[in-house]
DNA sequence: TCTGGGGTCCTAGGACCC
DNA sequence: TCTGGGGTCCTAGGACCC
């Protein structure tokens, strides 16, 4: 077994509708009417899907991940915007900036949320962090106007867990016997980590909320998962979890891709798939030279009409972030797939990073050799 | 009404080396 | 003539998350 941690207090901070958010608080007018973002513009022949919506939106059904065909239908008079990533990042920015100065432990997971590891911060014996809590999401309001909600707990799958309890401007502080009486309860696709796959295979067996997983004998969980999805299903139903606030994490890949408005044909499109590789590769060098990062492996990804999706990647000897260098190497991907549907995306990667310095250093014996 | 774009991690098989 | 494991790297696909 592990050694035995000294008890944390963990808190997981979540933005309110964020993007939706955003958009409300440049355009006060659209307050209290239905607002869906996502897309480019033209919801109604978009290809795209409904990043986030407002409560009101929600009201219709409306949900993330939705194609926005579909919001439409479910929701026609809603005020549909396209994403503004620029906007929605610069307000991120400031809503980050805001919680490290109350909470230096922070681990980022994405434009709209953060773990935050409060065991040291001063005052936070006192009321189980309620208190350092209170004053972290009034800081948020102060450095952008919009409100998020917070979860404190022992560890980060419960304090994800609880900051969704009181949504939206909520604050939840998971005390002895919550476990059993406002976690158990919910379906278990509210685990993070639980997906749709996963719930479908439980609910075969049976297992429909988190507590019937907890009654679910481990060596049953194991069986049917494998060892180490099996165990961590096990775990997570009865609570426990040891991982840390990362404050720091190496990037493993950047990429690119794109869905066109119409599926492109493999030979006559081929001068657009040609330019479309161009500039997709021409973005991730430019990511990558950005953040002074080289990568070896350069990947294709390409999805067909059907919505079947292939991959092909070639790792290449020295590490790079040429533009040209990725083009060629993804052409060479190319010649490797069987091109006999239309072609709704491509993107392209590049993986096995390593910082920029590094990768010279290693190099630097050859200049020798 | 068909299903975005950015990521991470895991698995499994084959190559290759010791 | 038949038969080892372990370790690492590479590739392809898939689950999951925001």
């Amino acid at each position: 077994m592990d050694e035995p941690t000294p008890p944390r207090t963990i808190a997981h901070l979540d933005m309110d509708a964020f993007y939706a958010s955003v958009e409300l608080a440049r355009r006060p007018e659209l307050k209290g009417r239905p607002v869906i973002v996502g897309g480019r513009g033209d919801p109604a022949r978009s290809r795209g899907v409904v990043t986030t919506c407002s409560y009101e939106a929600r009201a219709f059904g409306v949900r993330s991940g939705m194609p926005l065909r579909t919001a439409v239908a479910r929701c026609p008079d809603a005020v549909f915007l396209p994403t503004d990533f620029d906007e929605y990042k610069r307000v991120s920015r400031l809503m980050k900036r805001a919680v490290r100065g109350l909470a230096p432990v922070m681990e980022d997971r994405g434009i709209d949320e953060v773990y935050l590891d409060l065991t040291e911060v001063p005052g936070i014996e006192v009321d189980a962090g309620a208190a350092v809590a209170r004053e972290i999401k009034h800081a948020v309001f102060e450095a952008t106007g919009l409100t998020c909600s917070i979860g404190l707990a022992p560890n980060k799958l419960l304090a994800k867990l609880a900051s969704e309890l009181d949504k939206p401007d909520g604050l939840t502080v998971m005390q002895a016997g919550d476990l059993e009486r406002r976690i158990w309860p919910l379906p278990v696709l509210k685990v993070n980590g639980i997906g749709p796959r996963a719930a479908q295979k439980l609910q075969a067996l049976g297992v429909n909320t988190v507590g019937e997983l907890a009654r679910t004998a481990r060596a049953e969980l194991i069986a049917q998962f494998g060892q180490h999805y099996g165990a961590w299903l096990h775990d997570a139903a009865h609570g426990r979890d040891a991982r840390e606030v990362v404050t720091f994490s190496e990037p493993r890949s950047r990429s690119s891709e794109t869905t066109f408005a119409r599926d492109l044909h493999p030979r006559r499109d081929r001068a657009e798939i040609d330019r479309v590789l161009r500039e997709l590769s021409a973005r991730v060098a430019a990511d990558l030279a950005r953040r002074a990062y080289v990568g070896r492996t350069i990947g294709l990804k390409l999805r067909f009409d059907d919505f079947s999706t292939v991959t092909r990647d070639c790792t290449i000897d020295r590490a790079t972030a040429d533009a040209a260098t990725i083009l060629d190497t993804v052409h060479e991907c190319l010649t490797r797939i069987d091109l006999r549907r239309r072609i709704r995306l491509l993107g392209v990667r590049v993986s096995t990073l390593c910082p920029r310095h590094e990768a010279q250093l290693a190099r630097e014996p050859d200049l020798f050799g």
